[in-house]
DNA sequence: ACCTAAGCGAGACGGTACGTCCGGTCTTCCG
DNA sequence: CGGAAGACCGGACGTACCGTCTCGCTTAGGT
């Protein structure tokens, strides 16, 4: 197998990779994610197309990474108190508090365009899907898990029950319906997600 | 605006429409959907551009009504037994037992590909989606509807939990995982979120 | 060799074939003779295409069988005077003033835009080429050599020359300049021509 | 007014040009000038069709252009003799050497269908036909003049004579029936033509 | 007066080429 | 030597026409 000879990092632009991520994130708002090409963002970045193809595979890598970027910021902007779900000892009551933050940021069109072309991407090409999943999805995720454990050692939550598969009650539905639109996303909605998860729908 | 003086659609050709749904169906099968071309389709069909670009306005709505098309051959050809959620009077069970068939369906290669084809380009492309959603997703989903709707009226599960969100508790996380590959499906995993669903995770 | 089994003439519409000369005509007039399709000549005529490929063979054909129409409907109109170079008994005059008629005519766009067109084609198109010049080119030419050959009878041209040769000798630079464009025409042009022709560049 | 912004010539490939230049001699001389596809030359040529947009506006001004190359060559190969119509003092076979051997050069293939076809393309589209003219056909009419001049000078042609004007009786009836197939064309009908424009046609 | 076979308008069809756009590579020159 | 610029080969796009092929529908004669 024939390999690039890895360009060196240390001599490179970072000026020129702040100016392709904002310019990747910028076209994919506007014109959204099929019309956004590589000659595109390297046009408006000032930048020519091999400073592009040199340390990105494909538009995808390069959205991928602007949109981590971006998710570094923005908690760096927020502060900290975003990377755990809270721990107030009411499991339903933090739960959905985490839930309606997440609805407000999957409306946010700053992210929702980005992150949607990134999911729809990640579903064909196997690559993109597991490095979206792996560095951006599980993490989140991750999040729930902790806090469901803690709950299972108060005895909020059974012991038997797998956190990781348990999360999926009230974080999939809500990922569904966003990503394919089958239906509203409300603070309601996550509220009976989280009402139904805990206590299941058969009668108690 | 300018609107195409709609072709007759009395004298379509019924050859070519089959043989693009067919050749379509084909190629994304082998080639994965982003290197499927219409040219590609028009070729393999034995069949001018033109002629696709008469009744399809893309790539995407030339493979939306294939896998249509597809699904309904199915169904024709398997009868009608799956056009409904069983009723045995068990709704675990049977549940159950329609998940396990759905996982079987989901890794059937002549499924996935175009289907996660489709529903990529449905998260994007908002007409696509709707479509997708509308023809495809939704009628499914409406048989689990039915069949909760059948067990409150039992007694099985609670009057006042809203079917269509209820469904959701087993259905998106089997979906999210598949799509996204977010973890992997098998029926043990569908038989715990059936249990998960209907009892939730808190202590009874 | 299989040959088409030719189209019963004496059920032919006249309506049909006469809007086809007068679309062909316009079109070649409005649009040029490259951007003059078969289509477009249909459309306007408001007949089937298959009606024009009925009766000829190509674009060439109609506008050739158009433009013959045309001249003999001219020629119709404007009386018979023109089916001859007049003979006063001065041959000098005599081709002047056809010379000068002739003129007239090539500025005339109803003519200028289908005879270059078709000579256009001519030049590449053989077999267009040769029914150009039997059916059109010829026949004009004829005229002068009938009346060089009076002038022979009446010792106003030498005996031993050869009138189709003869008459090259004013009627080609003028088609020359008017064809490609390699000069201005003019009433003296053509005067001077004649003079040239008939008493040479050398010392008398 | 949009205009394309001019593409950097000093980049220009020189090996993709002489490419081009041969695939579209090749093959108009192969299958004729309207059977030549922008894409036959560029497959031919090993180019992309965007190399041949980026420098030519069209199919026509790809054959102009090589065939001007193609006579530069042809007259850097054979030396510079063509460059004049010779001067031996004797007018008359001076001129009949010349016209003999440009029928030969008519008569080659090589130049035949390419010079046909521009001068084809020259008369349907003005600006084709200018270039033709300026750049091929008047650059050799100018060797006449300057000889007639001469001729002038020596007394063999009469003062009052417009050179330009005289150079047709002899140039444009071989042009004509070369380009229309109106006639023969050998070294007798040249030999009769600069006969008949020296001394005229009238008796002396 | 009816039948039937042709011409006809219409336009869908399998194709070819158009001129444009962009992907990914290669080359040139600048800092 | 990284980067900007952009020419290059390749190949798909969506459109325009080509010439062929049905469709019904007139519209004749021939019976």
């Amino acid at each position: 197998m024939v390999k690039k000879p890895a360009p060196d990092a240390t001599r490179r632009s970072e000026k020129s990779r702040r100016a392709i991520y904002a310019a990747a994130l910028a076209l994919v708002a506007e014109a959204g994610y099929p019309r956004t090409t590589v000659e595109g963002i390297a046009a408006r970045a000032g930048v020519g197309k091999q400073t592009i193809y040199r340390w990105w595979g494909s538009k995808a890598d390069v959205l991928l990474e602007a949109f981590l970027d971006l998710g570094e910021q923005m908690a760096r902007t927020a502060g900290q108190e975003a990377s755990a779900v809270p721990d107030t000892g009411d499991l339903a009551a933090d739960l959905k508090a985490v839930l309606r933050a997440t609805i407000d940021e999957l409306l946010d069109p700053r992210f929702e365009v980005p992150a949607r072309s990134l999911a729809a991407e990640g579903l064909v090409n196997e690559q993109v899907g597991r490095e979206f999943v792996t560095k951006l999805l599980e993490p989140q995720l991750q999040l729930y898990v902790d806090r469901l454990r803690s709950a299972q050692a108060t005895g909020a939550v059974r012991a038997d029950v797998d956190p990781r598969i348990a999360l999926e009650l009230f974080v999939s539905p809500l990922a569904q319906r966003w990503l394919q639109r089958t239906g509203p996303i409300s603070h309601d909605y996550t509220d009976t997600l989280v009402d139904y998860a805990l206590h299941g729908i058969a009668p108690r």
